[in-house]
DNA sequence: GAGTGGTCTAGACCACAGG
DNA sequence: CTGTGGTCTAGACCACTCT
């Protein structure tokens, strides 16, 4: 394509340069990407070395083809919505999600470490409650550096249908890829449990995670804190 | 490749050939396939349909390929060591399985419903105690069906370095994949404590994983018992 | 029918490892 | 040097969706 040596491969030039495109804002989300064709003519190279470079990008669920139609730009999915809850017997249940806050606060250290950012400095904090039912199963929280996101408030969260992910991307033009999480149990403090209607102490489960952009930068941490005496959680990792 | 009008791309049909060439053990563990134009030729079909057809075996981890001299079967991994320890400040600590038994008894009703076997039917239950260096970080239950796996017994997984999923492969010619984890906190029981050593009812981390043969069958079952008050676990659903 | 993604080929060249 | 995986092309055809 371009006249630089640059030395990588073909198709990963053009994954940049598509990745480059999204970031950009050529296309916003649910459009149609040019045609396979389209891009291989425009980029001076085959059609089938586009289709390499958009492979990844399909099975990171940035770009979604169909067949016959064309290759579109994905949706941001909830953070939250890419795990499982189980029942006792393995039965999927679907869950409905509460924003509890947005605000703006110091970094703890842990998040602070987490990100790579200076200690202290502020971050935007989300908070959410997870129903399955009537029931309360976890609480979230969603921290990401304010300087990266001026403006946030709990406002544009819900009008996006309370996924801040949504924001970030439709607002920001940040694409976030999950991380594998950290697994833990702990104890439930007085809040968390005020909120879950447990008792102090009681044993949850703990998931962080952290998620990159397309660019490898790391950008969110995430702390998902739920009860599993009566639901089993799946996190699904793929990233 | 093969006359019958099969409607499945060929390059799934390589993949298939592949997977039954395997199962039939024309290539052993660490052996090299033929090259990719040796095996164009002979099933008929061009160098990239075969090279398509391999990629998801590699990405699967089931094949590894090297640059320049050729594309080997791989070794099946530790069932534990596809996941990661991580002490309080993020950094990977390396573990030490210890064997502790390998009985056969009647299944349990969770088992012989996670596997689709009849209640009660007869499983080898292997049990490993995951150390630390001194300290004893998690105990391990595989259960396999008895019929697929006879004559499986303790000296047999010592003499493959105490893997499971090594004899499994390597005598009884089964490769697993990893599903992704059920995850629940518990608290410890009596036998569970003792070999951490441990009180009776410490919160531990419970991970549940069904793992299948490449050709989709549900076959073994495993749980692994946490403690996650030093450590974090991280673990690493591809499949 | 026209336009899209999805597959496949034959042949070419490159990068790498080994004798 | 040869043989391997790794990339790339030009062109072909199929399968699907929409109009």
């Amino acid at each position: 394509m371009i006249e630089l040596p640059n030395k990588s491969p073909l198709y990963l030039q053009v994954r940049d340069q598509i990745v480059a495109g999204i970031a950009a804002g050529d296309w916003p989300v649910g459009d149609a990407l040019p045609s396979e064709f389209e891009l291989a003519q425009k980029l001076g190279v085959s059609q089938g070395t586009v289709r390499k470079g958009l492979d990844a990008l399909v099975a990171e669920g940035v770009l979604i083809r169909r067949q016959g139609i064309g290759t579109f730009i994905a949706d941001a999915p909830d953070a939250w919505g890419s795990a499982e809850l189980l029942d006792t017997y393995g039965v999927a249940l679907t869950t409905v999600i509460e924003l509890l806050a947005c605000s703006r606060v110091h970094a703890s250290d842990e998040v602070a470490a987490a990100l790579g950012l200076r200690r202290g400095i502020q971050v935007y904090s989300i908070k959410r409650l997870i129903r399955v039912g009537a029931d309360a199963f976890g609480v979230e929280e969603i921290c990401v550096p304010s300087d990266q996101f001026e403006g946030l408030d709990a406002r544009r969260i819900k009008q996006a249908g309370g996924n801040p992910r949504g924001v970030f991307l439709k607002q920001f033009g940040l694409r976030l890829l999950e991380g594998t999480p950290r697994l833990r149990t702990v104890l439930a403090e007085r809040e968390v449990a005020r909120l879950l209607q447990l008792e102090v102490d009681f044993p949850l489960l703990e998931s962080i995670r952290v998620a990159q952009t397309l660019d490898g930068r790391k950008i969110e941490w995430s702390r998902l804190l739920c009860r599993t005496d009566r639901y089993a959680y799946r996190p699904n990792c793929d990233a």
